[in-house]
DNA sequence: TATGAATGAGGGTTCATTCAT
DNA sequence: GATGAATGAACCCTCATTCAT
């Protein structure tokens, strides 16, 4: 029996993402790479044919774990639950976002096989847990239109903080007033019915 | 008295940006860009000492005309100054978008210069409208997060039109939902507690 | 008749010289040349039909009018006189020198042809004048080989102020300095064995 | 326990020290200095990274060995010993001259390194050798300057041979004349002592 | 299996030379 | 004649990939 090997596809992996996520597809050589993972060009290459597939590889890999809402439906107080699911959401968004970015400026690969992302995740857990919501009558209006609001807003507010380094706004603040906002709307004043 | 210049620089840089948007900048090749532009790469290291320079150029080239929101205060209807502002917006983004993208998954440019984008242009532009609108009792609620709410919901629906190639839902029937959606809030019905 | 040119060879070949003279035939640019002689790179092709024509005709150029010593031969001091021609040699060679080594270590023209110069100029030369002093019986020795210590001595002090930019030895003391070292030899007392 | 290294470092220098002593750092390509050397382009700049730093490493190869005279002081006849210093030094000239010239031609590399050569350290040998005959009351006159014109005469002897390619003069009968002029000087002749 | 030396195709860039005005 | 815009061949250099050990 042949030796068993003695390094982890996971190390490499490690290194590639991260390597991939700070320079590019095409700026980050595999020497780099081989370096930061600590093994040698060729153990790379022995386990990933090409380095676009070891970019899809790398990019596949740790997907953050599925945003999942469930728990909140009919529980507590709707308004402290959106403020929670705010700050989860920009945490997961916050994660997705770089790799999203750099998979669509990458999407030229070899093969033409696609990197498996799923910004749509978000937005069927968020519209599924505003129908649920509206149906328990703690919450009103258009769920899909209010899923994509929301969402929108986490997005952007991620947008600015990946691509401009924008901090002017903390996480709970923004939280804190999206949800305040988000839930009166801008309507004037509400005249006595 | 010399040979007049037979070559604009608009063909360069409008072939550049073409191909630089197509397959990002260190994929696009210099040669590509040259034959698409039919002109000889000589020409184009005539205008533009390098590729980084070039790439530059070709993304500051045709920034889309600022967005501007004053001529509709205090003008007609609200919501239907809204519903424009959205479908305005949504064309203004879908322009800005991948551009943005590329400058950033291509930020490490040889001299570290920046390309000139203006994602927050877009908030300000938003914020200022929201507040003036308030101040004359045309809208309520709070201005900047309203303006946020609403930049992320336009674009969010141009990053999924973008990056997913997303069509589920028309212009026109997004920008009457947002506006729907965003008017009334998702407070449940205002009933006396 | 067509219009008499306005543009002197002069002015062209004295700009190539300096600029293939401080920077080599390969690092010298025909657009740096026509700069510094004020015309259009077009105007010294129309001249010249390559660089390496160019590279000829300047190096041609210029010539240090030739070394006369027969003014010297049989009038006043040979020591004196010596001495002058020390001072003359080393001008006459300090601008001959670079060119030289120039041209030699740029010998690869395209047509094989070669620049004329005249190192053996300054031997003939001085062979001569000592010859003529020693059937005068002003000097002594062997003429032939005298020229040669004489202009070895000189050309290897050019040669280090040109190369290495020594500067350790007036030209006046050394001028003073070879001729007594040469007049005199290098046995020792001459005193009877 | 990886590929042993099957080209030296010596095999790339010897090729390139040849193509660049006969083309010149410019003309001469790195393709050429590959094929002569038997390896690929890559390979080359695997060992130096850029070619400037190929042709000082070149360059600074097969210095020839110190010229060392301190065994001749005081040993055997004087005469006979300059003699054999001479022919010495014509081979030690012979083969720095070419380098240092092409080193002067060059002199602008990218970094401004400097090739080290040595064309003060003859001076200095010289110079000491001729210092010690004197204290030994083996030789007389200027030791500097007889330091000076010898290696002068030797020098512009290699210089000669090197540039112009004569060979008017076998290297044993340059020796003797040499010595015999220097010996004794060009002063007329002796007065009855 | 793991290594890293060797490869070579391709890229950006330069610049002598041509040519339309 | 004079100009300088346009060209394209050639150069240096990078780096994904192969391969001998």
């Amino acid at each position: 029996m042949a030796r068993p090997p003695s390094i982890s596809n996971q190390q490499i992996l490690d290194a590639a993402r991260t390597v991939f996520l700070a320079h590019g597809l095409s700026k980050a050589s595999t020497v780099e790479i081989a370096r930061r993972a600590g093994v040698s060009e060729g153990s790379i290459f022995n386990r990933f044919p090409t380095k676009d597939i070891l970019f899809q590889a790398a990019m596949d890999e740790a997907q953050p774990p599925a945003l999942t809402l469930s728990r909140f439906v009919g529980q507590g107080d709707v308004r402290k639950n959106l403020n929670r699911i705010t700050v989860e959401s920009i945490h997961f968004l916050g994660q997705l976002l770089p790799k999203l970015m750099m998979c669509w400026s990458e999407r030229e690969l070899a093969g033409g096989t696609r990197v498996r992302t799923r910004p749509r995740q978000v937005l069927h857990a968020l519209t599924r847990f505003f129908k649920e919501e509206k149906a328990l009558g703690r919450l009103a209006g258009d769920p899909e239109i209010a899923a994509r609001i929301f969402m929108g807003a986490v997005w952007n507010y991620c947008f600015l903080q990946t691509v401009t380094g924008d901090r002017s706004m903390s996480v709970q603040t923004f939280a804190r007033r999206l949800v305040a906002g988000l839930w009166r709307g801008i309507a004037p004043a509400r005249k006595p019915r």
